[in-house]
DNA sequence: TTTTTTTAATGATAAAAGTCATAAAATCAT
DNA sequence: ATGATTTTATGACTTTTATCATTAAAAAAA
């Protein structure tokens, strides 16, 4: 975690208007700008610990990361991921509870800490703001409720060409048109919620199919009519 | 839906204190009340539907209600439950999005409709509210991660475990010990995630080894510490 | 209450998914 | 680059869970 670019206001930062700071008024994001620190994570660092009280939350300038918790016996559940413009810890923040999951950056992440007082202080004085709090967190409670549903009744072969199709969009294509995240096979099915060998089975069929073309961690869709008809996907 | 009992006003209201709007003033208060209608449930109706858009939410005053998504092939997912105290459909206006889940009525209900501009104007002038409103929908947010990790990772007999050990919490016991909720074996199995016969199977199990009590729809826990120990529950 | 309908229980079987073991390949650190 | 380490791939086997079929019991309706 080092320091860098601390100077840029956030009145021009290029990635505002697509957070929920793009509500704040002039003032308020001097506010933040004065309070707000920048930081760099590197591949792999834990943002945050779960379990831990965050003092504030960060804003993703740049890079992705993943949201994770303990289940049993130690195994990670990817319950979600983070990109450019979103708000990493506003979860813990905002219901005063510890931390439910880790975050962790999937490749070089730079970010700018927020202490939870300015965040609060915002709240009190604008409520648009609120709003797109609230806006972000019910949104994303519906998402929630749509993987509860996958994980209860699909089969991890649906499971599997449904997120492949959901990794497409969150993240978009390389020039070579390879999902644009680097995740392992084990990863992939700490998120699918299956066991790493079942995932690799699943994806050499995509692949024999002629669904997928795999070259080590890159993934290319080749047939997403043909996924999202494994997958159940409809919309 | 039969209406009941306007004329109880918001500030005498018994549940008031345990709902959002223990942050609301006396004035706003009555704006409320000038806006709220009350209305009965019969069990089995449903309240909000799926894919609409409603006008307001509601505040349970008294009774049960299930969230359910409709999943593959028309099968019913339970997502959560609400009681009374608790809003419904708030998750659909502060996202501005359509009802992501059904609600449907387990036992009368008797609730009070909350027109959508009331509550943004007063979002608008109280930030404790919106605060309030938040933490809900963030605490929320934390159980969706771990029901997601628990579906993912835990087998049907783990979850079932825990779901009953869930529900008491929830609904608290009758005068005879038993869940103060009445579910037929096919909702239990729609909340966990499995199939109707699986959960028959495993609840006469339980039963079996003297973990639960069983008649009919009556489910009264016996051993809970055994429990846990099976569902991996360990808070 | 009695009938009708729905729900619950249970066996047999099939399908899905997990586990363990081992080898090959890719990635990482130096 | 190159050696060490981690990840990926695949086979063999076990366990878990779903599905289908049938009967019994309980709820709901007349």
């Amino acid at each position: 975690m080092e320091c860098n670019d601390n100077n840029v206001r956030c009145h021009q930062c290029p990635v505002k208007d697509i957070t929920s700071f793009n509500t704040l008024s002039k003032d308020q994001l001097d506010v933040i700008a004065d309070s707000k620190t920048c930081v760099v994570f590197k591949k792999g660092q834990i943002i945050m610990h779960e379990g831990n009280k965050p003092n504030g939350v960060y804003c993703i300038q740049n890079g992705k990361c993943k949201t994770h918790k303990l289940g049993i016996e130690g195994k990670e559940q990817i319950i979600r991921f983070a990109k450019t413009g979103d708000m990493l810890g506003y979860r813990s923040i905002l219901s005063d509870e510890p931390l439910s999951a880790s975050i962790t950056a999937l490749e070089d992440t730079h970010a700018c800490f927020v202490p939870r007082q300015e965040l609060f202080d915002i709240i009190d004085l604008n409520s648009r703001f609120s709003l797109e709090l609230m806006r972000i967190a019910c949104h994303e409670l519906g998402e929630a409720g749509r993987i509860i549903t996958n994980l209860a009744q699909k089969t991890v072969r649906e499971r599997l060409a449904e997120m492949l199709l959901i990794l497409e969009k969150t993240f978009g294509i390389t020039d070579e048109g390879n999902l644009d995240v680097s995740l392992t096979r084990e990863e992939i099915a700490n998120l699918v919620g299956t066991a790493t060998e079942s995932t690799i089975r699943l994806l050499s069929e995509f692949k024999e199919d002629k669904l997928i073309i795999l070259k080590g961690r890159k993934i290319k869709l080749v047939n997403k009519p043909k996924l999202a008809k494994i997958g159940n996907v409809f919309d």
